[in-house]
DNA sequence: GCCGTTTTCGGCCCGACTGTTTTCAGTCG
C-alpha cells in the first residue's frame, strides 16, 4: 500500500469524526498524520520494518498501530466501522465550497442527505429552506458549489495559476494607493497545483483597491466582498485578495503563505515566547505590545527562528532544521548552467541546434545537450542510426561557431519493454550524454516496470533516468512503479535522476526528489523542451527542487562545464 | 490523538466574511 493511500484512509478519518463532531483536536491530530505520512519520503512499510513509525512527528502510538494494520491488511477496521455511522456520501458532501462539518450532519440527519445528487435534487425543489440555519440564499450557495465541483477544475496546475496571478497583481500595481502587493499561499509555496489563489497588498485606500480587484475582467463571480478581504472566480479559480497596513504586510505574508500546518507550528513557538501571532503581527500576550509584523524576516526572529524559505514551510522538518541552524541554501535559477534535456528538429522539437543553443546561450547558460528520441519513439519522429551519426555532425559544427559555449550530443534513449536500451552500445558510446525513458507499454504490472527501468539505470554508458514516473500531471497518472527501487539502482550505479521540468511533468515530484537527494543520488533539472520558449519552464524545475529541499551541490547542471564532462566520463567507469 | 525547557495531564492558532441571526454559528484559510 502507497503512503498516499494510507494517508487518504486517515484523512476519512478525520472527516467523519469531523462530522460526528468529534474533539477538533483529535480530528486535527488525524489530518497531521495524514499529512506527515504524506510528505514522508520513504516508503512506509520499509519505516514501519524498522520499527520506526513512532519516530514520525505526528505519529503516536494509535496512529501507528492503524498504519500498521493498514500496510498488513489494506484497510482500518476502526475506519469500516466509521463508514458504517456515516457513509461515503457524507463525507463527499464537504467537498461543496461553503458546506462543512456541520451541515453536512445537518442535512444527514434530517433529510437523509447521502450524495451530492440527492443534495442538488433537494436544493432545486427548495426542501432545505427552513433547516435550522438554512433559507434560500444557504440553497442558491449550496447549488454554485455543486457547479463549481462538477466542473471538476478543483485544483489547477501552478503554470496556469502563476500566469493568472501576475495578470492580477500586474493590473492592482496601476493604482497609485497600492504600496506593496505579492502573491502569497500555495502558490508562493510552489506546490504543482493550487486551489485558489491568495494575493496580498498594503494601500492606505482598501477599497479602491476592492473596486479594481471586484471589477477586474474575466471575473465570473464576486464570492465575497469585505472592507479587507475579497474573493472573486476568474478563470475557473478563486482568487482572494487581503489588504493590510505596512506594518502588518510580514505578519500577512507570512500568514497567508502558510502552509497551515507549518504556521501552527509557529504560533506554538510564539505562544511559548508569551507571544501572540496573527496577520497583525507579533504581540506581546500580556501588554498587546507589537513586537514584529512588517517584514516576514522580523516574524520569524521574533518567535525564535530564522528566516524560511517558502517552498520549505509545509511542516515537513523545516521547524527542526531550522532551529539546528540545518536549513539548506535552496537552489536558484541562477545557479542553473545549462540545460539537459532538449529536442530539436533531429526528432519532434520545433528549433534547430543552432537555434536553441543560441538562444540557450543568450540565456546565459554555457551548455545545453541536446537529446533527441531514439528510433523506437516513432511517434516522435525518433531517430534512425544514421540519423543519429548526423546529428552529431551538426552538433560538432554548431560547437565550431560557438565560443564560451558547449553543445553536448545526447539521446534520450527509449527503454524497451524488457529493459534494453533503443541503440547499441558502440553507438551510445558516441554521446556525451545518454538519458532514458520510457514512453511506451505504460500499462506494465508493477514488478515488470520496476525490473525494466532498473535494469536501464544500471546500463553502464547511462547517465540519467529521464522523468522517472511518467505521469502527466491531470492527464495520465505514473506507471505503476517501486521507485524506491529504481531510486536504490541509481544510487548502486552512480546514474543520475531527472526532475523534469515542463510543467505538464514536474516528474520527480517535490517528495521523490527530496528522497533521491537523501540517498546521494546527482539530479538533474531539465526542461525537455519541444520549442525555445520552453526553454523558461526552468523556473517550475527549481521550484520542485526547492520544495525538495536541494542546493545547488545536489543538481548536476549547475556545476562548470569541465566539471560536468568530467562527472560524464567518470559515470562510465563506475562500477555498476 | 499527540506531545513535553510550563506539562505524563492538560493543553492544543487566529481572525474575516456570510447568512442567519438580534448576538452568533459555520466556513474558510
Amino acid at each position: 500500500m502507497r503512503n498516499f493511500e494510507v494517508a487518504s484512509l486517515l484523512l476519512e478519518i478525520a472527516d467523519i469524526l469531523e462530522i460526528q463532531q468529534e474533539n477538533a483536536f483529535r480530528v486535527r491530530a488525524y489530518r497531521k498524520g495524514a499529512q506527515a505520512v504524506e510528505a514522508l519520503p520513504e516508503d512506509l512499510a520499509s519505516v514501519a520494518a524498522r520499527g520506526e513509525l513512532l519516530d514520525i512527528p505526528g505519529i503516536g502510538k494509535d496512529l501507528a498501530a492503524k498504519i500498521q494494520e493498514c500496510l498488513a491488511c489494506g484497510q482500518i477496521a476502526y475506519l469500516e466501522e466509521l463508514r458504517r455511522q456515516i457513509p461515503a456520501g457524507v463525507v463527499q458532501l464537504m467537498r461543496i465550497q461553503g458546506l462543512g462539518p456541520r451541515t453536512a450532519r445537518l442535512l444527514f440527519d434530517q433529510m437523509g442527505v447521502d450524495s451530492i445528487d440527492k443534495l442538488e435534487a433537494l436544493c432545486l425543489a427548495h426542501k432545505l429552506a427552513g433547516l435550522p440555519g438554512i433559507k434560500r440564499k444557504t440553497e442558491e450557495n449550496i447549488l454554485k458549489g455543486i457547479q463549481v465541483w462538477r466542473s471538476g477544475r478543483e485544483r489547477v496546475p501552478i503554470g496556469s495559476a502563476l500566469e493568472i496571478a501576475d495578470a492580477v497583481v500586474a493590473r492592482l500595481k496601476e493604482l497609485a494607493s497600492v504600496r506593496q502587493i505579492a502573491v502569497a499561499g500555495s502558490l508562493r509555496r510552489r506546490r504543482e497545483t493550487v486551489k485558489d489563489i491568495d494575493i496580498l497588498a498594503v494601500s492606505e485606500q482598501p477599497a479602491e483597491v476592492m473596486e479594481r480587484f471586484v471589477g477586474l475582467h474575466g471575473v465570473a463571480e464576486v464570492v465575497a466582498r469585505g472592507e479587507t478581504k475579497s474573493s472573486v472566480r476568474l478563470r475557473d479559480i478563486q482568487v482572494d485578495l487581503r489588504v493590510v497596513e505596512t506594518e502588518s504586510f510580514g505578519a500577512a505574508l507570512q500568514y497567508f503563505t502558510g502552509s497551515k500546518q507549518h504556521n501552527i507550528r509557529v504560533r506554538e513557538m510564539a505562544q511559548r515566547r508569551g507571544l501572540k501571532v496573527s496577520e497583525y503581527g507579533v504581540f506581546e500576550e500580556s501588554s498587546d505590545r507589537r513586537v514584529a509584523g512588517a517584514t516576514e524576516a522580523e516574524v520569524y526572529a521574533a518567535v525564535g527562528l530564522p528566516f524560511i524559505p517558502p517552498e520549505l514551510r509545509e511542516d515537513a522538518g523545516e521547524i527542526e532544521a531550522a532551529l539546528d541552524g540545518r536549513l539548506p541554501t535552496l537552489v536558484t535559477e541562477a545557479d542553473v548552467r545549462g540545460d539537459l534535456q532538449l529536442h530539436t528538429t533531429w526528432s519532434d522539437g520545433l528549433p534547430s541546434v543552432a537555434e536553441l543553443a543560441a538562444a540557450a546561450q543568450a540565456r546565459g547558460y554555457a551548455y545545453i545537450a541536446v537529446t533527441d528520441h531514439s528510433k523506437s519513439a516513432t511517434i516522435a519522429r525518433g531517430m534512425s542510426e544514421e540519423r543519429l551519426l548526423q546529428m552529431l555532425a551538426d552538433v560538432e559544427s554548431v560547437n565550431r561557431t560557438r565560443s564560451g559555449f558547449r553543445v553536448l550530443a545526447g539521446c534520450e534513449v527509449d527503454i524497451q519493454a524488457d529493459g534494453e536500451l533503443d541503440f547499441p552500445d558502440e553507438l551510445l558510446r558516441r554521446l556525451d550524454l545518454v538519458q532514458v525513458s520510457v514512453h511506451s507499454r505504460f500499462k506494465m504490472s508493477r514488478d515488470e516496470m520496476t525490473a525494466r527501468i532498473v535494469r536501464a539505470v544500471r546500463h553502464p554508458l547511462v547517465h540519467i533516468l529521464g522523468h522517472p514516473t511518467g505521469r502527466l500531471l491531470g492527464e495520465r497518472a505514473p506507471y505503476e512503479l517501486d521507485l524506491e527501487a529504481v531510486l536504490q539502482a541509481a544510487r548502486a550505479s552512480g546514474t543520475a535522476v531527472e526532475i523534469n521540468a515542463s510543467p505538464q511533468r514536474l516528474d520527480l515530484n517535490d517528495v521523490a526528489a527530496r528522497r533521491a537527494k537523501e540517498l546521494g543520488i546527482p539530479i538533474v533539472i531539465s526542461t525537455d523542451a519541444h520549442a525555445v520558449p520552453h526553454l523558461d519552464f526552468m523556473r517550475f524545475g527549481v521550484d520542485v527542487a526547492r520544495r525538495a529541499w536541494l542546493t545547488a551541490a545536489d543538481v548536476l547542471n549547475t556545476r562548470q562545464e569541465p566539471d560536468l564532462r568530467t562527472w560524464l566520463a567518470a559515470k562510465r567507469s563506475h562500477p555498476a
